[in-house]
RNA sequence: GGUCCAUUCGUCUAGUGGCUAGGACGUCAGGUUUUCAUCCUGGUAACAGGGGUUCGAUUCCCCUAUGGACUACCA
């Protein structure tokens, strides 16, 4: 088998959006499991639409994701250059060629003059298309005579480069995923393949790349399946051999049709970019939401592929191993965001107390608390198993660091009764002899106090917890006292009992 | 409007010419827990509709419906 070689081509128009990332993955993956080449080629022949930043945006969220770019601008590589604006002489000679073979030719209609055709056709209720029987009346080097084209030629006329589609002809392909497909030439357009402002279109600039780059398989968004049957004719005309393409189905928002965009997660809370979009508009990103690559990779693997087994956690190299084209299903995919969060659950417990440690840390010190990381790792070891993420450490723990300002009054109604404040000054006392401030030397010692006395174990320690969290929430109570300590411990309880007992 | 693509639980999906149509997320119920959460166990829930082909179709074919993409001198 040849050299596997595959692109993700982006246009640096905007932050990348995760439809964009996981065609990026697919087509890594595709390659990784191939022993083959990983391409990054940025697609700019639009000038209009340049954007800032844009570029280092998309390489550093495929870094940011893991996925290794093998050859690209940052990368070099031996058939650059990588960045389309930076060889753009060359497509003219494509198109050049061509025009000679008679498969495309000069068209000096302006694009205001298509514009009106266009509406005026659909106000007769129908369609106007720039075909083998337009093309006849319109001006262009098929309708005018030579002396006439190559007169505006001169002049220095703007002109475009268009294809000419056959009038009349099944052209047959194939797509790995979709397997045969027919169209016939006779819906098609005559393409532009080479704009007035002397660069080449997307169908004349990828194909071309893709010849020159040796591009074995060409793994792309679905959107472009209805223009893969110009692609075939430009391939033939040219003279070249196609590579094999495979369309992925696209991914649909959570609620309601349609493709996903950046109003969704606007609107539901998620994310749809992997990282944090800092120019014009901002967007929020997977990183600064608090996901970990592997998750988030992970999730979106799946979002249109499976293995087939009955496995859902996937490290990458277990991705790459797996990874098969013939296994991408056909149909759009909902993004869930519950789903996403899930498995970024599965991932942060697989994480060691002190990797969450010192994650935590960081936010710790945001919030103007510092404490050391061992420290940090016992509190983690409490809490770990109900968060998802590092941030939700902080909800979880918040009492740890302070003491209840107020006091959950369903929580008092219920369980702060008559004799409480006399147990808990009976407990405090309890706890002020014991000098081993462990949660098992503290459970020891109240539990027998309690047993003694014939107390109910509930009304106590609902009581005890009250004080000292403020609301029935929270770990082991005599983790949480052990942890924050005997003086701090005992404070709670006299504060407590003094509030709710006025 | 035209062209093309798609359709299995709410969601992601597995699957086969004959199965109790499987798993995961969510949801619901029980259990564990002095609280909350986690966790464990269990339940709920799907082959879009109609025609064929066939002894038999969720599976193969056709039609319809629905959804989507494309229909630019954007990619």
């Amino acid at each position: 088998m040849e050299q596997v070689r595959v692109r993700f081509a982006p246009s640096p128009t905007g932050p990348l959006h995760i439809g964009g990332v996981r065609t990026a993955l697919y087509n890594y993956l595709f390659a990784k499991k191939n022993g083959g080449t990983f391409i990054l080629r940025i697609e700019d022949t639009d000038q209009t639409r340049f954007v800032e930043g844009a570029e280092e945006y998309i390489m550093e969220s495929l870094k940011w994701c893991g996925i290794v770019v093998d050859e690209g601008i940052r990368e070099g590589g031996n058939y650059g250059p990588y960045r389309q604006s930076d060889k753009k002489t060359i497509y003219r000679q494509y198109a050049d060629i061509l025009i000679d073979k008679g498969d495309a030719y000069y068209a000096f209609d302006t694009p205001e003059k298509l514009e009106s055709l266009r509406s005026e056709s659909e106000k007769a209720g129908k369609t106007f298309i720039y075909n083998a029987e337009a093309r006849e009346k319109l001006i262009n080097s098929v309708s005018l005579k030579e002396v006439e084209w190559r007169e505006k030629l001169d002049k220095g006329e703007p002109f475009v480069i268009r294809f000419k589609m056959p009038h009349n002809e099944d052209i047959h392909f194939d797509d790995i995923i979709r397997g045969h497909i027919v169209v016939n030439t006779g819906t098609l357009d005559d393409k532009v393949l080479f704009k007035s402002d002397g660069m080449p279109t997307y169908h004349l600039a990828h194909l071309v790349d893709d010849h020159l780059m040796e591009i074995s398989h060409v793994i792309r968004g679905e959107e472009w399946l209805p223009s893969l049957p110009l692609h075939i004719m430009l391939y033939r005309s040219f003279g070249w051999n196609p590579p094999l393409f495979a369309h992925l189905p696209l991914l649909l928002k959570p609620d309601g049709k349609g493709k996903l965009s950046k109003r969704d997660g606007d609107k539901m809370g998620f994310p749809v970019f992997p990282l944090f979009w800092p120019y014009g508009e901002t967007a929020k990103g997977y990183r600064e939401d608090g996901y970990y690559p592997e998750p988030f990779i992970n999730m979106l693997a799946l979002l249109g592929w499976n293995p087939g087994t009955e496995q859902e956690i996937f490290s990458m190299d277990e991705l790459i191993n797996t990874f098969s084209i013939d296994r991408v299903g056909k149909s759009g995919s909902r993004f869930d965001p519950e789903k996403a969060k899930w498995f970024n659950h599965q991932y942060l417990q697989k994480r060691t107390n002190t990797q969450l440690a010192i994650e935590f840390r960081e936010f710790l010190r945001a919030h103007g608390y510092h404490f050391d990381i061992i420290r940090l790792e016992t509190l983690i070891g409490l809490v770990k198993e109900r968060v998802s993420f590092v941030k939700d450490i902080w909800e979880q723990t918040d009492f740890f660091f302070k003491a209840p300002e107020i006091y959950d009054q369903e929580v008092v109604k219920k369980r702060w009764k008559e004799d409480s404040a006399g147990l808990l000054l009976e407990l405090k006392s309890i706890l002020e002899n014991t000098v081993d401030f462990s949660a098992a030397a503290t459970e020891l010692v109240i539990k027998a106090w309690i047993e003694k006395n014939g107390y109910n174990t509930g009304a106590i320690m609902n009581a005890l917890r009250l004080l000292i969290v403020g609301t029935l929430r929270g770990p082991h109570m005599f983790d949480i006292i052990s942890w924050i300590g005997k003086d701090e411990t005992l404070k709670r309880i006299d504060k407590g009992v003094t509030l709710l007992s006025k």
